[in-house]
DNA sequence: AATGAATGAGGTTTCATTCAT
DNA sequence: GATGAATGAAACCTCATTCAT
């Protein structure tokens, strides 16, 4: 019963830990995972080398801190809020505007992750069972609640949007900037496009 | 008629080289560029280490020659074999099958190099100018001059299309099974959806 | 009066490359420059491999230090006490004395840095700019003040000196013992001959 | 007693020899031993790495045949013409010039081989024996031959001499222009300043 | 808990030497 | 005898990690 607060020292330590996985997202982010050195990371941090450790037990654990941020707030189901009454078109807009916007807030953290979790398989399953796929299967869901009579499965169709968002991204990770430029468009496109030749299930 | 045979020794050389890079690539596809070591490579070459040392100046050398292979058959444009008399669905489809047929032939080589693509701003760049950016600019051009009013601009077109696919390939790269499962059904979809709500130029 | 103390910090970083430079005099005389690995002079100061790196960036930049320690002394003139009075044989001979035991003393350190010196370019430069040249003009200037209607330059006779005194250096550091055990009487010797034909200013 | 032509096949061999050691010299003199590559050597002699092997053992042995270089002519004695007739100065001023203008002449080789034969003991040994000490022993003797009652004993005027000598080479090597500016003034001051406190013997 | 100097395993790279052609 | 590609031992250097202060 004596779980009261949260240990003060917890608090503190998780506050730390914090710090230091933003100043490693930063690092990472810049220069990539390996030509990243844990003395940047402090620097960047403005701790002493040593003090990671004491925080972290390696810096691949660091890296699997870092990649959690993405569990944090992903995870976090959109608020569908009252979707229930727009059509589809508008529904895969605010959808496919939401995810955009998140993955684009978590950008850097993406950046510094993603080449690991392509690289490394370890990462990769840790990555893909925790996030990838949870967000998939609940994609696959509301498509088949919300869809009549679709001509394309929801695994199918999960995928093209997902695929759709991805892909951006990575286009604008890769250096294009017009990406970014034509972001609104694009979507507003995609979007429209989508919704062409499916029917909203009536509610 | 003789076209001046590129000389033995060249192409012995060249010979090597190939060799050599087709075990980076698999060492690399198999470890992530900076698990591998060059005696990795070496070994998967059957050769001694400092044999690689013979055919490329550094580990990043060969890394850009990896690269290099990529823009070898890349830059060969999809035949566009009879495509004029062909609806806009057709052609959206035929292209990205040809496309994603392509990057996906190469998924173990960019699954080596797109980690470093994303992480090393040197990288990024020639890989963006040499391939990415050109690619980008043809599929604008080609927009452009087959589409009549399009609602959409030739740059966001093509960037939802060039997404599309990356995204689909980025997901698969992820470890999602089933993108490769459903691709027909994918890009069928896709390509239906984006036809949609264009319309083609009458030749 | 609080002479700011120099940090305690940089007082111990001092004292250790000093260490460091003092196993690198013993192992680079010793074994040659090239001879000499880095685990040598580690071993030989007590400390593991990457510590020498901690004091200096590279091998080279350990041999320049270790340069360096002749440009520390032997920037310190000699100490002309009363040689006002003397007559130019006991000049001559309290200078090269002077000179020699300095030289002498350094023995190892000329061992060590001297085949450096010869053969590589940019360290030639260096310690003739520092050390050699100025040595030289020095005694240029000290000559054409003290003598009077001299039959010679002062640049021939500050070569005459100067090489007198190096060559029986490098006759000893090639292996001649005798040249040790008559050092006074050559010195002695050189001495008296030198100023055999030449004639002290009065002051 | 069939010694006769000394086998067409030794000779050629003898010339491309020394052809190398040529290449080496001038390679060894400019970069240094260590620095130096086979590869380098081979270049410059036109002929293929492999090439040298043929012809030393290794890259030792082809600086010990540089070293030998030396040996050649500097074992000949000074061809001691008519200098019975002749008064001391005159006598050191020939003698000194003879020999410094041997090796000035063998200023290259030197430069290649000095450095060496300060930094590793075998090879200094083997010079020391092979030359030094031998022209040590000639120069002592001559003296105590020539000399009537000399105020110094003939090892430490011999080192006197040979001293000022290499003191004036080591100069040069070390990259004092003047001195070779400056050779014959210098040497005629040495000689006379030498000769002022010595006698002749009659013959 | 924080520090940062010390550590040493391990990687990239060099290059003398070998040997099949 | 000449060649030069292949070899692989060994060196320099890096940097994640430890630990005494």
């Amino acid at each position: 019963m004596t779980e009261t607060k949260p240990n003060l020292s917890e608090q503190l330590t998780s506050i730390k830990q914090k710090h230091i996985i933003d100043a490693a997202i930063r690092v990472f982010s810049e220069k990539g995972f390996h030509r990243a050195k844990i003395k940047d990371v402090a620097k960047e941090a403005g701790i002493a080398d040593g003090t990671v450790y004491n925080y972290f037990a390696s810096k691949k654990e660091l890296l699997l801190a870092v990649l959690n941020e993405l569990n944090e707030t992903e995870a976090r189901p959109a608020q569908f809020e009252n979707l229930n009454s727009t059509d589809l078109e508008t529904l895969f807009l605010k959808q496919m505007q939401h995810r955009f916007n998140f993955m684009f807030a978590k950008k850097e953290v993406l950046q510094a992750v993603l080449p690991e979790i392509i690289s490394d398989s370890e990462i990769r399953e840790l990555y893909f069972d925790a996030i990838i796929s949870p967000t998939l299967k609940m994609g696959e869901q509301a498509f088949s609640e919300v869809l009549t009579e679709p001509s394309v499965s929801s695994e199918a169709l999960t995928r093209a949007l997902a695929g759709s968002l991805f892909g951006l991204l990575l286009l604008n990770l890769l250096g294009d900037d017009e990406t970014e430029k034509h972001v609104a468009e694009i979507l507003g496109f995609l979007a429209k496009s989508f919704a062409s030749n499916l029917e909203r299930k009536i509610a």
